[in-house]
DNA sequence: ATTAGCACTTAAGCTTGATGAGTGCTAATT
DNA sequence: AATTAGCACTCATCAAGCTTAAGTGCTAAT
């Protein structure tokens, strides 16, 4: 509704001193979480405004939407509007203190073995460094390209089946199969798709190898056929969600946020894990940090909290997200550039782990 | 102090009408978690005793440090020592609901693939089962016995090595290696392994390669040579611990015990996985249901709670524990089954699955 | 435009007193 | 001898009333 004032540049909402008070608000409610009154902010604040005035500039920033009064008179404390204001004019996150930096460039030495495993180790680290819940998606694995298929007999009619994609990835799963097949066979069988559809995306080879199975009624060739219909079997199933939470805990201690209801209706929350998948999936259409504050979330039981993710990925694609969910009045400057380096950390990890 | 009353059968240390009442004491604190005086018991209590008789039953239990008050005059309620005095003279804990008995024989069914998974899934129900925090450990991997050995090339220096073991378990672990080495050559190598050290025990296997290395220091045999060194890669790591803890925050909400500190050691003591390990190590000594009540837990975060655990394996021997942490105040007639059933339909499943 | 002053609001903390559930003890009852 | 009634006493809990500190909006003075 109201311009710029004379002092503002001209993306700025507000009056220079206006953004001072609302900052202050933020600032005190980030650290305190207490609401805080026109008396103790104008000590608080450097700026020797009187009570009075800066009652006058609380009463037009409520107005505008970005405080609100938990009581008729007990100060007040940001909106959401607030955040997310406070949140588009951080120009660049505080630096990540070199000691963190250094934590986080851990995760990459430990077990660097399969990609899942640092998945794993950057949820801990995000939940251990934030002390808030950390999420962090997999690689979809239908999306993700061949690298290596094999089939090992471990007895009689069981086949394990292990699929390695370009992005690291590494699965198991054992299948049943009647007839009997010698493990040479099972090798042929395997170097067979290996060569086929070795960079072809799982989806794309489990749609192909469905199409063979219609045109080719014929089963000219023994070899062709089995493989066809092992590699059905090997590729059929969609992958459960691999999302990993860690840190609920923490959340529920920390919480400023303690009435029972929304405790409840978070971890409710946390157990639609699909839902959660969404919304990060989402994420990964535009790069870089993202920030969802409030109400701005769609999970209705996140709608007290705010969700910080970024997405990693190597140099042809994003392939995960990582993500960190926390109340509201989180520390942004703090949190966002952990979240944005350990992204970083976890990219270049992959990327040299990645068979790309 | 005292002995047998005249109506008691020997083995009960009191009167059947002592005992009516600490029953009747310890299910009113079960189901209310609030303390119970003498005339509200004896309303509650079929038994026509006047409130006065109770109240020196009472106090007679509470010399014998069966009952304690939390407030001088506030009812009393039962102590670690009544439930286990409860919990021994359980001779046959409650039928199992058939309902329940379907939803534990489902977890058989689902993804019967790696024993992980099934491991996952148990741990998954327990918790939702019994609202409770569930535990489940892995088979120890250096325990089990080899089924088969597999090298994978996935990349110039990169070696997949998959390990299958009698019990069921499939591990994958990447290692890197500076020879280039062919996989026909790899398929040697685990030729010659699987040949030389099925079913021998993986830690067998680690000490005869160790042993291996010191004496054939003559290299005879290319092969020979590339196989230790490789096997040494594939089963030199300890397996970190595998334990599947669920259901924490069922814990944290369901919890009568809620004072913040509390909850703080319990969050700390899920933290000390292998603390938690140990424990349920040595419940595989004997065979059945263990429970461990208040402070009978050496573990300090859980002397407010109760452990529940019980045993599964195959016919040869146990291979892990699965249990339930709740509240010293749990129902034991509903709990005890639930594991107790859960722990044999897991080594149903497992001995199907597993390849001796 | 800013500030001082004022009347008003409210959460939180404190005291007070009533109530109810509990206790132990003794004396009466069965 | 076991059971019960009666009594004096203890506390936690709750509501009511009161005070205080921090807050508010509004108006008038600076």
């Amino acid at each position: 509704m109201r311009g710029a004032k004379k002092k503002g540049t001209s993306e700025d909402l507000f009056d220079q001193r206006t953004q001072q008070v609302l900052q202050g608000i933020i600032d005190n409610f980030i650290s305190t979480s207490e609401p805080i009154g026109s008396r103790t902010l104008s000590k608080t604040l450097g700026l020797s405004l009187s009570p009075a005035t800066i009652r006058n500039i609380m009463s037009d920033l409520s107005d505008q939407g970005y405080l609100t009064q938990v009581h008729t008179s007990g100060g007040r404390i940001p909106t959401d509007k607030a955040y997310r204001f406070f949140v588009d004019s951080l120009v660049v996150a505080d630096k990540l203190p070199e000691q963190l930096q250094k934590n986080i460039e851990e995760i990459s030495y430990q077990g660097a073995s399969a990609v899942q495993d640092l998945l794993i180790n950057t949820s801990h680290l995000l939940a251990g460094l934030t002390k808030f819940a950390s999420l962090v998606t997999a690689p979809k694995t239908s999306l993700s390209r061949l690298q290596h298929i094999e089939f090992i007999k471990i007895s009689g009619d069981r086949i394990l089946v292990i699929l390695v994609t370009k992005s690291g990835l590494i699965k198991n799963r054992v299948v049943e199969c009647q007839d009997q097949l010698s493990q040479e066979f099972l090798n042929s069988v395997s170097g067979f798709l290996n060569e086929k559809f070795k960079d072809h995306s799982l989806l794309e080879i489990r749609k192909q190898i469905l199409d063979s199975m219609v045109e080719d009624k014929d089963r000219y060739n023994e070899l062709l056929a089995q493989a066809i219909r092992l590699g059905k079997k090997a590729f059929e199933l969609d992958q459960p969600v691999e999302l990993f939470i860690e840190g609920q805990t923490n959340l529920l201690m920390n919480q400023r946020l303690h009435e029972e209801e929304s405790k409840n209706s978070l971890i409710s929350a946390f157990e639609q894990k699909s839902a959660i998948m969404e919304i990060l999936d989402q994420t990964m259409e535009n790069q870089g940090t993202r920030i969802f504050i409030g109400l701005e979330n769609e999970l209705s039981g996140l709608q007290e909290c705010s969700l910080i993710t970024a997405c990693y990925g190597n140099k042809h694609n994003m392939l995960g997200t990582i993500g960190v969910i926390g109340p509201t009045s989180m520390d942004y400057r703090r949190i966002i550039p952990v979240v944005d380096y350990t992204a970083k950390i976890v990219s270049q990890t992959i990327t040299s782990q990645s068979y790309d």
